[in-house]
DNA sequence: GTAAATACTTAGTGAACACTAAGTTATTTT
DNA sequence: AAAATAACTTAGTGTTCACTAAGTATTTAC
């Protein structure tokens, strides 16, 4: 199987090559997104990863000293995509949020593999003993946090109804999402932006709507 | 296969009676009920069970004949617990249902390992290989099912606001439910029944409020 | 009394698991 | 040219896994 690479010089790599080494990697942390958004962290194995690029077990364990590192790496491999397609930051106004969540929330529809990651993942490591335990506790912490915060402008500039707790919005809004979703790896023929929206709808003011094209 | 054995009040029993067989199968039951909910069911063993009840892996197995068996049954004891605090049925009012979630959230909130198991185990189960995706595919459509017509019960008397679909109520709901329970099993500093009554206060127009005492 | 059944047990099986040790090859640094 | 190092490899470790086969003790049906 692997053994034409081992003939000729494909296989043994410079040192301090930092782009091939770097190409590598991210070769092994879009495998280990596969295995683990399909099975979990617990469900899935080194084994599988490592036949996914076509290298031996020990291949992977090379670039990533443990299998709970290789967890970590993909967890915030994919936050980073996730940044980059909604890069929601806490100086952007609550509209601009809103907007935002709309395009993460699209994303998300056409790259199925994001959501089930989290999904999976995330439901594992509400065990205390999981490897992936105090990521989520901070991820959660933080998202929160800045969702709250955001939502604190629109509830500043009235766009929010019946004084709500911009706190308790975030909450929600969040929770909504994560459910969502878990509905929506087990039956997509309905639409999850339009859910959202209705969130929206039901939280905005008339003001607050309009202003979010909603 | 049970042709010549039904004859009569009995049949060959062993060395106690049925009772003993229900009571041995109860206390596997609930051993599999902690061992999946903590660890899930790719992350939990038999051996973890059978070290529960203080039996071996096979006195187990002559119980439920496979560990995919187990789980099912264990599913199928949990909705039966949840079936009996919140008795949901589709033949109650909309203002019934209302308060029987709130009974539901309230009975979760004091049994961590009801909400663990579902988590954790849907979250899972959205992998089609996985032996309780059909269970859970199951389960939310009848969930979304008997929401959306409770709710469109609470349309009828005019408690909805706005034109709301109720099953896009029905399915808000439940994704908002099950959200929140993963952010609580993260952390339980908060009142998940004051969220899901937020809920409802955006839902509900304020005769359907008052109605539900809301 | 005997046959049948239950409720287990011990002892295994083969597979998969994460991870390690030691070696090989190609390249870079000095 | 030598030493160091990166990027792997094969081979193996000890463990755990779900599950099976075969046996034992006990009880009930007849």
């Amino acid at each position: 199987m692997a053994e034409n690479k081992t003939r000729k010089g494909e296989m043994a790599r410079p040192k301090g090559d930092a782009s091939v080494t770097a190409a590598r990697k991210l070769q092994i942390l879009q495998a280990a997104f596969e295995v683990f958004s399909s099975k979990g962290f617990r469900g899935g194995s080194l084994a599988q990863v490592a036949d996914l690029v076509g290298i031996s077990e020990a291949g992977v364990l090379h670039h990533f000293k443990s299998k709970s590192d290789l967890l970590i790496a993909v967890l915030e491999y994919r936050d980073q995509i996730t940044q980059e397609v909604a890069h929601i930051t806490d100086d952007m106004s609550g509209i601009e949020f809103v907007s935002g969540w709309f395009d993460l929330v699209e994303f998300n529809v056409s790259h199925p593999g994001i959501v089930e990651l989290y999904c999976i993942v995330s439901a594992e490591a509400t065990a205390e003993d999981h490897p992936a335990h105090e990521f989520f506790k901070r991820r959660y912490e933080y998202v929160i946090g800045i969702s709250t915060k955001l939502i604190a402008d629109l509830a500043k500039r009235g766009y929010l109804k019946n004084n709500l707790e911009p706190s308790d919005v975030a909450r929600s809004l969040i929770a909504l999402s994560d459910g969502l979703q878990v509905q929506w790896l087990l039956d997509r023929k309905w639409d999850m932006l339009e859910e959202h929206k209705n969130f929206f709808r039901a939280t905005l003011s008339d003001t607050g709507i309009s202003a979010a094209k909603l």
